[in-house]
DNA sequence: ATAGCGCCCTGGTGGC
DNA sequence: TGCCACCAGGGCGCTA
């Protein structure tokens, strides 16, 4: 469940908690959430070394990690000449997705593991960095850039929705010929980057636009509309630290303070019309709307 | 090419 | 009250 304003916010935090801070020790008790990494290798690229800045791309944390070369330049006055030409440091990130129960939470060494607990990074300043998953869908990794350029869900992925030159032009031409329903459409991470259940049927309320439109024949003006409100949406929920649910906290603990409009609202009444709100499923996914107000 | 489905997993819920 | 079947869901891989 966390969308592009949750993750956001989780960056936010490891941007202040995080980043500069050395990581001493690393503990896997959920090997599982490696997705196949070996244990040794996540160890090898992490231990000794600084997380050096925190970065999202769609719902992917990407947190870029010291190449280790510095502890030598600090021992030793006179690095070999040479390894520059041998081998350039290979640079390598902490990437994490947390799905849909992953949690990210920056806790003081020694307090108690959460009960979902799965991996934890010993930071330099007393921290750890500590990854939950209840259902262990999520993965946290330690991959070199080519390893990231090669994942499919990166590699593939749609513009950034807040990134300033992102408008409905760009959402216009990639709706082009799509018969598929608009909010199915607005799941799929290569047409736009970071938007899931909650935002996709928060942006289709705001822009008054039935979800089970076919994409491709939403006219200029809706397109417009569209574009407009996922932005609106996804700023409101950036700015209110996320969305309030039992599911998500930020790397502090703190619950999210945006109320989604219709999402899980099904049976309540619709905050602009009054009217009942309507709970569909659409492409496997619950889906929440005003009949009334979007169509 | 693309849409639809099953899979991963576990807590919460509704029915009996 | 207790048990159990069933549901939710992001992204990937497979199938038609």
């Amino acid at each position: 469940m966390p969308e592009l304003p949750e993750v956001e916010t989780l960056r936010r935090g490891l941007a202040k908690g995080a980043v500069g801070r050395r990581i001493v020790q690393i503990d896997v008790a959920i090997a599982k959430v490696l997705k196949g990494q070996p244990e040794s290798i996540f160890a090898e690229r992490l231990v000794g070394r600084t997380i050096t800045d925190a970065n999202r791309r769609g719902k992917y944390l990407i947190l870029p990690i010291s190449t280790g070369d510095e502890a030598a330049y600090c021992n030793d006055a006179e690095p070999p000449e040479s390894s520059n030409a041998v081998r350039p440091p290979s640079s390598v990130s902490l990437c994490i997705h947390l799905k849909m129960r992953g949690q990210l939470l920056l806790e003081a060494a020694g307090t108690p593991f959460g009960k979902y607990y799965c991996v934890g990074l010993g930071l330099s300043d007393g921290f750890e960095l500590r990854y939950h998953d209840m259902w262990t869908w999520g993965e946290i990794r330690a991959l070199r850039q080519d390893e990231i350029d090669s994942l499919p869900g990166l590699a593939g992925m749609g513009p950034e929705p807040l990134e300033p030159d992102w408008n409905e032009t760009v959402l216009q031409r990639a709706l082009v010929g799509k018969r598929t329903a608009i909010k199915s459409t607005l799941l799929d991470q290569r047409i736009v980057a970071g938007i899931g259940n909650i935002y996709a049927d928060e942006a289709l309320f705001l822009a008054k636009i039935d979800p089970k439109r076919p994409a491709g024949e939403l006219t200029g003006a809706e397109t417009g509309r569209l574009a407009q409100s996922i932005r609106e949406t996804l700023l409101a929920a950036v700015d209110g630290g996320g969305t309030m649910s039992d599911d998500y906290m930020d790397t502090a603990g703190v619950a999210g303070r945006y109320q989604p409009r219709v999402y899980d609202r099904g049976g309540q009444a619709c905050p602009t019309c009054g009217g009942v709100l309507s709970r569909i499923r659409l492409g496997g996914r619950g889906t929440f709307f005003c009949g009334s107000c979007q169509s």
